[in-house]
DNA sequence: TATTGACTCTGACCTTTGGGCAGACTGTAT
DNA sequence: ATACAGTCTGCCCAAAGGTCAGAGTCAATA
């Protein structure tokens, strides 16, 4: 048995971090004197200990690990097997933030301006109407993988072939990363396979570079031409994705095309 | 001027993330109607709201976001060079435990046992006392190169010349990452430059091998292997830097030696 | 003009992983 | 017996918002 600070010692962990792994259940004591209240710890709980700890340095939250703890090997490896998908992609997150800061720094230097943004060419266009077929959906912005193979099934059934790039329109009248009221759609070549439309208006548009963590920046231009140029927004803006990873071109050359529909201030009454 | 909503809709920023920034000051709207309460933002504030994006995303936090937009260029400069370092070592730590959970995964397949552990040779060693040049102050673990820096310096100012590995004792009864009562030193030759002493007792011992972020598990091992042999841990464990960065070898071949002072059970009285 | 539906407001509580402090109690060694 | 080290509970705090509920506002339509 081991008093609560013998265990912390052990364990190379704070008394405040028992206590706390004790409140929410993930590490009780194996004996709390009932007079006192002492927690004491029997000496296998320190390999739980252990193991707590090496699965949080993995970046799993102590909920997952009391699950993991409570698993089955099988089920433990298949969760260790995505953990290591997950720190993957967080490795990846943190070095596109670096080349980004690098990309940042580079053009500070190069022009004295207080330029902030990427060069995006805006312009007023006139968009024909073009058939799409698509899903609307509430959906989260980091799910669009998942949803745009449902519909290239859905499509696949129903024999229709897409005549352009993926694009995605966004309801809402704010924006929310998580519950997005979104439709994911592809162009298709006649009216009768389509389900919706997108165009038929005056559109402001411009092309975002790059990924997309930093495609809100490709929003912000647009929106801030929109109002210094007199227009207002009118409806649901869309993006089409003319060049991404299926191309198989580095990040770097992604092109996203960014649409908003727009009217003349003063002339939305009509 | 944007309403919150058209403002959520330029940025890619929810709306409760605008009422957040403007409470916390990161961004105050440029006009409050005192009427209503409601909020509009004026179109040059697009631009603060991408960059405070964009610094997010080089994963400042959002104190330092206002401190970096109140910042002179100069200022900003160098905080954006810190940053990198920053991103940088989260990076590597994040590599460190997708490899971590690499090695743990072969483990489990090796053998299939519940055995949790590195294999740490334990045994109970009678140290001899050794004199060393140290320094002992309330300090967070991850100072430890600074604390070190200073400790040679005022060594080389006496004049005195280290006799063996760097090392640390830990003085708290219980553990604290932030705020430890840490003495850090140096072996050295002779009783007069030393102003402190290791050893001269029976100690439970073990050798870590690897990098620190799972150190923690060596002192588990150790305390286990004191509770279930009838000793008790008697007072402040301490560590020797065996073999490190400073030898120019990879992290995996690190080796930190463990020392635990330890009395027999029922033998302590004396 | 009145109403409807969309938009926005405040405020209170919740999340995660503990840290800090106060005031009281307990354990142990001298 | 006393001192001091160790532990207890309980309360408030951080970061960066999310999630309601209930009430008030705006703009377009009937």
């Amino acid at each position: 048995m081991l008093t609560i600070g013998k265990m912390s010692l052990a364990c190379h962990v704070s008394i405040k971090t028992l206590h706390h792994y004790d409140r929410i259940g993930l590490l009780k004591p194996a004996l709390i004197d009932p007079e006192t209240g002492y927690r004491y710890y029997s000496v296998s709980q320190i390999g739980t200990m252990v193991l707590i700890c090496r699965y949080k340095r993995f970046g799993f939250s102590l909920k997952e690990i009391a699950e993991l703890l409570k698993a089955d090997p099988i089920t433990r490896k298949q969760k260790l097997e995505r953990q290591k998908q997950i720190l993957r992609s967080r490795i990846s997150e943190y070095e596109l933030a670096l080349r980004d800061l690098e990309v940042v720094q580079e053009r500070n230097e190069e022009r004295k301006d207080t330029e902030i943004m990427q060069d995006y060419q805006i312009k007023a266009v006139e968009v024909l109407k073009q058939p799409v077929f698509g899903k609307r959906q509430t959906m989260s912005v980091g799910d669009f993988g998942e949803y745009f193979g449902q519909l290239f099934e859905e499509m696949a059934e129903r024999n229709i072939r897409p005549a352009g790039c993926n694009g995605a329109r966004y309801y809402d009248s704010d924006f929310d990363a998580e519950n997005s009221d979104i439709e994911i759609f592809v162009p298709v070549g006649t009216a009768e396979e389509a389900n919706g439309m997108i165009g038929g208006s005056l559109m402001a548009h411009t092309v975002h570079k790059g990924g997309y963590s930093d495609l809100n920046e490709g929003y912000s231009a647009l929106v801030r031409w929109i109002e210094e140029n007199g227009y207002e927004m009118a409806s649901a803006p869309y993006e089409l994705y003319t060049r991404n990873g299926f191309d198989r071109i580095p990040v770097s050359q992604w092109e996203t095309e960014i649409f908003f529909p727009i009217v003349r201030r003063d002339d939305h009454g009509q």
